[in-house]
DNA sequence: AGAAAGAGTCGAAGCGCTTCGACGATTGGC
DNA sequence: GCCAATCGTCGAAGCGCTTCGACTCTTTCT
C-alpha cells in the first residue's frame, strides 16, 4: 500500500506538504505542486479512507436508506439511488447502502461510528420512528418523503397533493365528468406513507372543485386485482370515462382490460398515469402522465445534504422541498367524445 | 462521540481489555465482559469505523458494483442488490454502492483506499476491462455474471445455457414442436453480457436434440417491438405454439398481444418465461417460468466474498458457482391440443 | 513441590492521515 | 529601509482503535 509519506519522499517534500496539495487548504508553490502530482502519479496513491477520516473526522460517506421490499414501485427506487450515487460522487463522496429494516438500530450505528457524515432517507412514514433518532443524534440528513412533522428536517418529495390535483383538472378540462383513481395497495395507505393519500387529497378537492364526480379505490397491482378494482368502478359508475392510475403495476393490466372491454384508450375512455416516464413511453398507447422526478430527488437530495455538510453550525437550513408535478399529455387521454 | 478509553474508564479497565471484549481475540473474564458490556450499553458506544480501518487494516465494507442504466432488468438488480446488503450486515458488514461508468478508475480507487475490502461486480462483459484490475491489485472479488475468463476469480450466476434448455425440454415434453426463444434487445447481444449468448445456445441446443424447430429474434421490450417480433415469427412459422421469453419487458406486451389475436395461454399456445418469480406470478395466467435467483446470487456472492477475505493467503478458493434453474409449471403452459 | 502452560489483564506502539504552530523568505506600505 | 503581513514549507501532535509482548495468577502435569 501506497502511503502519503511514500510520496513526500519520492517528492522531495515533507508528509503535511503532500497533504497540503491534496486538500488545497493552504498555498503551494507550483513547482512543489508539479512534483507531488507527479509523484501521485507514478506510484498510484489513493489516501487512506481510514486513516482520512480519523484524522479528520469526515469519512466523505453519505449513508442511504432504502426501503427493503417496498410498495414503492421498485425502478423509481432504483433510480433515485443510482441518482444520489451519481451526483455524490460529484461532490467526492461516496454511498452506503442500508436498508429500512435495520431501522432506528441501524441510524444509531452509522451515527456513532462515524461511518458516514450524513444520511438520506427514503420510504419515510408519517410518523416515522427514524426521525426522532435522527433529530436526537444530529445527523444531517434528508428525507425523500414528506413526515407528518418534518420541523428541522430537510425532505425532497413530488408534490402529490398538486400532482393529484393536476391529473384531474387535465382530465376535467376533456370534458370527462366522471373518473377513478386506481389507487396504491391497502398497504400503502395503512402505513401511512403520506404520498397516497396526498395524492388522494389533491384528487379530491380537484373533483370538488370542478363538480366531478370521483371515485377512488385502492389496487394491488395484479391483473386479478385491477380486473376486480375495474368491474367494480365500471359497476357503480358506468359513465366513468377518466381513469388516473397510481399503482404504476396496475398500468399494463388495466391496459389491456379496457382493451379487451372494446373500450378504445383514448377514443372512449382516457387514462392519465403517475409513473416514470420510461414506463409512459413503453406502454402502447404512450401514457398522458405526470411523471416521478426520481433523478431530480435523488440529485436534489444529495444537494441539500452536502450544503448541511458545509454550513454545519450555520443555522440549520432545513427546507423542504416540494418539486412541482409536471403532466406530459401523450396518447392516452383525449376530448371526451 | 464515545470513545473506547471512555467505556474503559466506566468500565473500570484498560482499553485494550474493552478492544478485546469486542473482538473476542483474547479470553476475558465473564465479570470483566459484564462491566463492559454494560459500560457500552450506558454510554451508547460505537466503534469509530475509520479508527478501527486504520489500525485493523479492514474496514468491514463490501463494495457492489452495480450498472447505472442496464438492460438487464431493474428488479432484478435491486433483488440482488438488497440481498447482498441483507446478507453482509450478517456478516458484520455495510455495503458500498458503486456505479459500472465508474468502470476501472472506480476500482482502483476502492482498492488503493482501503475504503472496502473486497468487491463484489455485477454487470460482467465477456471481456470486461474491469477483471484485469481485479487480478492485477489483488482484490479479493466476486463476479455476478460469468466473463469469457474467470480464471482466478470466484463467479456466481445463474446456468443460462441449462436455463435455456429446460424451457425447450418443458415445451418438448409438452408436444411443442415449433417454439421461439424471444430474446433481449439488440443491445445486450452486442455488449457481450453472456448470460443472453448462452440462454440461446442452450434453447438451440435443446431444440436440435429434440428435433424441434426453433427460432430466435431478439426484443426491445416495448410494446411496439414486441407486436413486431411476434408478428414476423407467426408469419414466418404459422404453427409457432411456444415461446420462450427471456425479456421481462416483453412479457406483458406478449400476452397482451396473444389475447388479442385470439390465441389463448396455454389452449392454444405456451408461454414460459425466464423471470424474477414475482413477475411469473403477477401475470395472467401465472407463468411457467424459470426463476432469476436473484436473492440467492445475491448471497452466495457474499458468503464466497467472505471466504476469500477468511482464507486470504490460504490457495486461492475462486470456484464458479452456476446454480442450477428451476422450472416452474404454472398456468401458461400446457400439452399441445 | 516445582516447572510448564494457560487465563486474564495491561501498557505502549503504531496504523496513515490532518492540522496547528513555527519559521524563513518574500513582498508591500510608509 | 524597516516593520508587518503573507507565502510556502516543515515538524510534531494526535485522531480512536488494534495488537504485541509482558506480567500476574491459577491450574495442571510430572
Amino acid at each position: 500500500m501506497v502511503t502519503l509519506a511514500e510520496v513526500a519522499r519520492q517528492a522531495g517534500v515533507s508528509p503535511s506538504t503532500v497533504s497540503y496539495v491534496l486538500s488545497r487548504k493552504r498555498s503551494i508553490s507550483d513547482e512543489t505542486r508539479r512534483k507531488v502530482e507527479a509523484a501521485i502519479e507514478s506510484l498510484g496513491y489513493h489516501p487512506h479512507a481510514g486513516a482520512r477520516a480519523l484524522a479528520s473526522n469526515r469519512s466523505n460517506i453519505l449513508a442511504l436508506m432504502i426501503p427493503l421490499r417496498s410498495d414503492m414501485y421498485v425502478p423509481v427506487i432504483m433510480e433515485i439511488a443510482m441518482a444520489v450515487t451519481t451526483e455524490a460522487r460529484e461532490f467526492g463522496q461516496d454511498v452506503l447502502l442500508l436498508t429500512k429494516d435495520e431501522g432506528t438500530a441501524g441510524v444509531r450505528r452509522i451515527a456513532g461510528s462515524g461511518l458516514a457524515d450524513a444520511m438520506i432517507v427514503m420510504d419515510i412514514e408519517l410518523e416515522d420512528d427514524r426521525i426522532p433518532v435522527l433529530r436526537e443524534t444530529e445527523t444531517p440528513a434528508v428525507l425523500i418523503g414528506l413526515p407528518a412533522d418534518p420541523a428541522g428536517l430537510a425532505c425532497v418529495d413530488l408534490d402529490f397533493e398538486a400532482t393529484g390535483s393536476a391529473c384531474v383538472e387535465h382530465l376535467a378540462s376533456l370534458g370527462h365528468r366522471d373518473i377513478a383513481l386506481i389507487g396504491e395497495g391497502e398497504g400503502v395507505y395503512k402505513r401511512n406513507t403520506g404520498f397516497a393519500a396526498r395524492t388522494l387529497t389533491g384528487f379530491q378537492r380537484a373533483a370538488a372543485a370542478n363538480g366531478i364526480r370521483a371515485v377512488h379505490r385502492s389496487c394491488e397491482g395484479t391483473y386479478e386485482s385491477t380486473a376486480g378494482v375495474l368491474s367494480r368502478i365500471l359497476e357503480e359508475r358506468p359513465g366513468t370515462t377518466g381513469f388516473v392510475v397510481q399503482n404504476e403495476a396496475a398500468i399494463a393490466p388495466l391496459l389491456s382490460l379496457l382493451r379487451l372491454s372494446g373500450r378504445a384508450v383514448p377514443e372512449d375512455t382516457s387514462v392519465v398515469a403517475i409513473c416514470p416516464d420510461q414506463v409512459a413511453l413503453q406502454s402502447s398507447p404512450r401514457l398522458t402522465s405526470v411523471s416521478i422526478p426520481a433523478e431530480e430527488m435523488g440529485r436534489q437530495a444529495v444537494r441539500q445534504v452536502m450544503a448541511q455538510l458545509e454550513t454545519r453550525d450555520a443555522e440549520h437550513v432545513s427546507q423542504t422541498t416540494l418539486i412541482p408535478p409536471t403532466l406530459t399529455v401523450r396518447e392516452s387521454s383525449a376530448r371526451k367524445s
